[in-house]
DNA sequence: TTTATTTACGAAACCGTTTTCGCAAATATT
DNA sequence: AATATTTGCGAAAACGGTTTCGTAAATAAA
């Protein structure tokens, strides 16, 4: 039973494809009787409108594209969580395209967006994006485009972030009173803005706290979970190896976990560690893990609201806009 | 700087805007020279086309439909991982729809899938669902429709799952030989044929081994959290309390353990713990987590491939492609 | 040289909606 | 009763591509 489209309908109705159509929309030029009597025609036959048809004519989509590394990590499936609670509600659908770390993914997924499959764009950019051409074009190509999390620092538009910072900063002042003089970060990318302002806030720590900071201490972690185990694990073998370990983001948990299991390296005795995480399974692990947790789900959220607010407007102006919400160090056993 | 289309291309090219489209397409009716005035104008003038446009005209979406109960699940996040590694071969755009758990956001999403939305869908579905009107509507409609993990029996098409019952036998066997004469099973849903098939499981094991099978051991979980608590707990809190669980789905496994936790159970000593899980934390969990892990990314690989094959026949025919994948029995800490 | 074929392009129809505009009939106003 | 307004609907143009078909010029075959 092929679905048929609204000619078919009219056909049906004895009425034309317009009056069909308005009655569909609840216009006002249609009387009470016929809507009715479209409606219920539309129902048994089981009418549902074709959305490239209206998005062509009406030059818009109803999409809304969420531009994200991954998918298969607890702060950005939350997120998306966040952003398709309030689309949802404004009738709109999430396309999720992953860029898999990939500046070039990205770049071809914002090529792409510029034709007008998205409405706009809610983005965490890639681990490799260190240039903002892409963005801007897409901008201003009159597509508003919002950060979230990983942002463009150059780029004038809304970006919602937590205090990087402050929680770096905080992670690595928790693990000083907690005894640790010998304290690793563990980064994944030199141009991810979280990663700096996170490594900044672990730096301004150790010169407050009147620790010297060796550069042999922060290590560049890659994509592949292999790959990190080695590293790390090697970050552990050193003679002076670190007693305490802030991992700037959750992927790091699992080779930063095994690797002391491999060394046979007590977590807190021997090392003390903190994640930008947010596991649910932080509080279960062995043993279980202190945390930087963001508001993942309501970072989303307001995302998608400010967004939202863009579109309705004809001349959107997102430059004046950003948040910064605050993460919440959450204390457990491997730090204690 | 708004993006131009291919009317505007072929005025600035002096062309038909026909020659253009075919040249863009490569066209064998073309002019190797006037495709390549057209490639280079078209990057110059960074046109992008429309593709709404294109399907309509095309009636082909080049979108395929995900539709799961929710992203924040590994099993999930690493099938989607696996569907969009031959989508994005394809050429093909992967629209992910959640359903929550709820049967009628389900058939919602199903229902304007048969406005074309998409070419084809690759689906789990929800907990609620225990009928299937609204999938073989949709199929019916011509749109190809494969299941995986969550599938309806009852409907006529290509399915990828695991040997669910098998893993159910075999996460029960486990626990028995590993000493445990009361062993609870908490399932997720009472319609669900993966929740059935690793319960048959699970009452084959015990019957072979000579075990009683209580019905007060199956325990039926919800979708929150919390409940799934305070259920858990009163389940470990009554006499003649199991001594061993197998959990149907990862998202119980950190309820489980915080009840364990709550009630000072240790585990293994007094309670073993098999979980249905994908989590990479399941090796360094506290204790570390016995799982049957499926192999996700790879059932979501060969769901696509599959339903490529089908999108690339005209007179698709999915009846008798289905496909059960072996799960595997991960022996870690939480029994031994 | 004449005829047949191929090459390279353009005009126009089409995909399925939405929306503008026009127009009769019904109703309201004078 | 004559005119103005409102109501309810239909015809047709758009949206931006793709594809079919037609055709003039160039080339090949006779």
């Amino acid at each position: 039973m092929k679905n048929i489209n609204i000619k078919e309908l009219a056909g049906e109705l004895k009425l034309s494809v317009s009056t069909v159509s308005k009655a569909l929309h609840d216009s006002h030029e249609i009387s009470e009787k016929t809507k009715r009597r479209v409606l219920k025609t539309a129902a048994r036959l089981n009418y549902v409108p074709n959305p490239y048809a209206s998005s062509l004519r009406g030059r818009k989509s109803k999409n809304i594209g969420v531009v994200i590394p991954e998918v298969a990590d607890s702060f950005f499936s939350l997120a998306i969580n966040g952003i398709e609670s309030v689309a949802k509600e404004k009738g709109y659908h999430v396309l999720i395209c992953l860029t898999h770390e990939s500046f070039e993914k990205e770049r071809n997924i914002l090529k792409e967006f510029q034709g007008g499959r998205v409405d706009g764009v809610i983005m965490s950019i890639s681990g490799e994006t260190s240039q903002s051409d892409h963005v801007n074009n897409l901008i201003s190509s009159g597509i508003p485009l919002i950060f979230f999390d990983r942002v463009c620092e150059e780029v004038e538009t809304t970006k919602i972030t937590t205090d990087d910072f402050e929680s770096g900063y905080k992670a690595t002042e928790h693990l000083i009173q907690q005894g640790c003089d010998k304290i690793a970060f563990l980064s994944i990318s030199k141009s991810l803005s979280i990663n700096n302002k996170r490594l900044e806030g672990y730096f301004k720590a150790l010169t407050h706290y009147n620790m010297k900071a060796d550069k042999k201490n922060v290590i560049l972690c890659s994509n592949k979970a292999k790959q990190n185990y080695t590293l790390i694990k090697s970050l552990l073998q050193k003679k002076g190896r670190p007693n305490g370990v802030v991992a700037s983001v959750e992927k790091l948990t699992t080779p930063l976990y095994k690797a002391c299991v491999a060394l046979k390296l007590k977590i807190p005795k021997d090392v003390k560690i903190v994640c930008f995480s947010n596991l649910e399974t932080a509080s279960i692990l062995n043993p279980s893990l202190t945390t930087i947790t963001q508001p993942a789900f309501e970072m989303g959220k307001t995302a998608a609201t400010l967004l939202f607010k863009a579109l309705a407007k004809a001349n959107f102006n997102l430059k004046g806009e950003s948040l910064v919400m605050p993460s919440t160090l959450v204390v457990r056993n491997s730090t204690t």
